[in-house]
DNA sequence: CTGAAAGCGCTAACAT
DNA sequence: ATGTTAGCGCTTTCAG
C-alpha cells in the first residue's frame, strides 16, 4: 500500500539510455531527428523505467495544458449531459481533457470560475453563459470575455447556445425558426388561441424563441395577445405554474408552445390536472427534444436540436481559434427540426426513447 | 482584440512593492509572518498589477494541482449527472476543480484515462469503474488501482457505486437490501410469480442486487425459478427486450423487479405493448429513483438512492485519504428507501418530479 | 522578519 | 545528430 516511490524523470531515462536529456525529449516529442539507434535505446529505457512525461512541467514550459473548461448553467438539466458528452468525445479524440463547471445559473459563479481558469492556464473555454443581455454591465462583461487571456495569450472562448457578441465565436441554434416552426405546426392544426410559455427574455435565446412565436402568428395574420404570453424559468415546475396561471385567465386556449421541453412537460401536467385533454383540448409543443419528451404521456411534440453536433462543432471552433487567434469570429448556426408526437397528433406513434439515458 | 500582453509574474509584484519575491509568496500564502507594512505594500502591488498566481507553476513546485478526476461509465445516463453535480459542488467548496471522463463502459478507455491522469498530477480520482470482477485479470487491475501514484506519492482513489477491493475506499449503496426491499414490496402485494431483470452480474453491483431479489424470495419461502431471471445491460432498450423474452416464456408472471429504473421503464413499455396492464397484470419496480421514474405512465415504484450524499461523501473520503494516506480503508454504505408509485399501487399519487431536470 | 538562491521536470535555443 | 544550458513562475530552505 501507499508507498512513496521516487518519481522517474526524464533525466533518469537519459542516464539509463546513456544520452542527454534533450535527446530523450526529442524522441518523445519527435521535435528533432534522432538516429534510429538512440531512439531505440531511449524507448527501451522509457519502457524499463515506466517513464511518463510530467504534463505539469511540460505545461509550465509550453504554456499549454491540454485542458479546456466547459461552463454550463446546469449539469443535471437534461439538455446539457448530451452536450457535455459530445464535447468530451471530441476533446478526447484530440488529446484534451475537459473541466466541467455548473454555475447553477449564477453569473457570480460563472465569473469566479472564469477567473480561476485564467490562473490554471486552461487552453480554452466553452461557455454557455447565464448572463443577462439586458443588464447594464453587459458591455463590460462582453469586453471582459473577449479579451480573456492567460499567460499573456488570449484564451479561445466559444459561446454555446447564445451568441453573446460578434467579437466572440459561438455555436448557436436557429431558435427563431425553431419556435416559428413549432408555432406554425400548431396553426396548421387549426388552433386559434395559442399561448406561449416563454424562456426568460433577458437572454438572447429567450428573445429569439419568442420572436419565432410572434413571427409565426404575424405571418398567418393571427392576433397577438400579450395575455397569452407568460414567462417561465426553464424548469418543469415553472411550466406547471405558468399553465395554471394561463388556465385561470379564461382565454380558452387551444394550444401552447413552450420555450423548452421541461416547461412544456410541466404545462402538460397542469393541463392534465385541470381535467383537460391533450391534444384534444390543448395541443402542446416543446423545444430541444430532450429524451423525456418521448417518455411522458402523451409524448411531446418538439423541435429536435442537434446537441451532439453542437458539442463537436464547438470544439472544432475552439481548435480553429487556437490555431488562428486572428481568424474572424464566426457564429455557427445549427438548425432544429420538428418531431411530431402525440401532444399534437393523437395518431402519432409514441415510441419511447429507449437509448440515450 | 486578441493582444499579447506580457503576463505579470510574482517578480513584477516584488519589484513594484520593493520587496523580494519570497516575501510576496509569503504574504500570498500566509506561509510565514510578514510585517504589516510590507503586507500592505505587497497587496497593493498585487491589486495594481492585477496579479494572479500561476497555478501551473505552483503545481509543479508543490505537486498539487487542486483538480480531481471523476470517471464514470456514462455522462448521459440519468444516474450520473446528479452524482457529478454533487461532487462538483463539494469539490468547488474546497477549491478543487473536477475533470470529468465518461468511459462509455469501456475498461480500455478507463485505463487510458487513469494513465493520462497520472501524468497530469491529478490530486485524486473518483471512479465508478466498469470493470468486470469475474475477469481473470481482476486481481492485477485491483493491485494497479491500489498502488496508483503520481510524482512518487499515492493518488487517493475513491470507488463510487461498487467497492472494488478492501484495499480501496468506496462509497456504495446497500444494493442487496435495496432489491430485497423492492422484491418484498412486490411480495406484500400478493404477487406470486416475480421476474427479475438483472443488472449485469459480472459487476459486484449486479451481484448484490440479484442477491437481494433471491434473498427476499428465500425469506418468504417462495420458489426460485431461474427462468424468471434474465439479464439486461442497464439500458431501457435491454429492459424492453428482456420483458418481451420473459413474456414469451409463458410463465404468467404477475410482477417484475428490475436492477435499475431504465430497465424497469423499458420493461413497462414491453408490458404495455403486449396489451397488459400495470400494475393490474404485472407490477413493476425499478432501482435508483432517477427522475424519469416519476414521469412515465404509470409512474414507477423504485428504491430511492441518495445520489447527492454519494457525491458529497465520496469527496469527503477523498479529502480524508489525501490528508492521511495511511488511514485504514473504509467502505461507506448508504441506504436506499422504497418509493411507492403507480406501477405497483394504482392509488399512489403520481406527481411528476418537476424539479431536478 | 526579510532576501538570495536552489530547484520542481521539462523544452528549446544554442553550441558542438 | 547530439549535448549543454537557460529558464517557465513559483515555493521553500537557508542565511543574514
Amino acid at each position: 500500500m501507499a508507498k512513496k516511490t521516487k518519481p522517474v524523470g526524464i533525466k533518469d531515462v537519459a542516464k539509463l539510455a546513456n544520452v542527454s536529456i534533450s535527446t530523450v525529449s526529442n524522441v518523445l516529442n519527435g521535435s528533432k531527428m534522432v538516429s534510429a539507434g538512440l531512439q531505440e535505446r531511449v524507448m527501451q529505457a522509457v519502457d524499463e523505467l515506466n517513464y511518463e512525461v510530467n504534463l505539469v512541467a511540460r505545461g509550465l514550459k509550453s504554456g499549454k495544458t491540454n485542458t479546456i473548461a466547459v461552463i454550463v448553467p446546469s449539469i443535471t438539466s437534461v439538455f446539457f449531459p448530451p452536450l457535455l458528452k459530445s464535447i468530451q468525445d471530441a476533446a478526447n479524440r484530440e488529446g484534451y481533457s475537459i473541466n466541467v463547471f455548473g454555475t447553477s445559473g449564477s453569473l457570480e459563479k460563472e465569473k469566479k470560475y472564469i477567473q480561476t481558469l485564467k490562473s490554471q492556464w486552461i487552453d480554452g473555454i466553452l461557455l454557455s453563459s447565464c448572463f443577462d443581455t439586458s443588464d447594464s454591465s453587459a458591455g463590460k462583461y462582453i469586453e471582459y470575455l473577449s479579451t480573456l487571456n492567460t499567460n499573456g495569450t488570449p484564451i479561445p472562448l466559444i459561446c454555446l447556445e447564445s451568441a453573446i457578441s460578434s467579437n466572440l465565436d459561438a455555436v448557436i441554434v436557429d431558435d427563431m425558426n425553431g419556435l416559428k416552426t413549432a408555432t406554425e405546426h400548431l396553426i396548421s392544426l387549426g388552433r386559434k388561441t395559442i399561448a406561449y410559455i416563454a424562456a426568460p427574455s433577458s437572454f438572447s435565446m429567450g428573445k429569439s424563441r419568442r420572436d419565432g412565436y410572434l413571427t409565426a402568428l404575424a405571418v398567418h395574420q393571427m392576433p397577438i395577445n400579450p395575455q397569452l404570453i407568460i414567462e417561465g424559468d426553464y424548469t418543469p415546475a415553472s411550466g406547471y405554474q405558468c399553465m395554471k396561471e394561463l388556465l385561470k385567465r379564461g382565454l380558452s386556449i387551444d394550444a401552447a408552445a413552450a420555450g423548452n421541453d421541461q416547461m412544456a412537460i410541466g404545462a402538460m401536467r397542469a393541463i392534465l390536472d385541470a381535467g383537460l385533454e391533450i391534444p384534444g383540448d390543448i395541443a402542446v409543443t416543446g423545444y430541444n427534444d430532450n429524451f423525456p419528451a418521448s417518455l411522458v404521456q402523451p409524448s411531446l411534440t418538439t423541435i429536435h436540436v442537434p446537441k451532439e453536433d453542437m458539442g463537436k462543432t464547438a470544439f472544432e471552433l475552439f481548435l480553429r481559434r487556437l490555431n488562428d487567434p486572428e481568424a474572424s469570429h464566426i457564429h455557427l448556426c445549427l438548425n432544429g427540426s420538428l418531431v411530431v408526437r402525440s401532444s399534437t397528433d393523437p395518431d402519432a406513434k409514441t415510441d419511447w426513447n429507449l437509448q440515450d439515458w
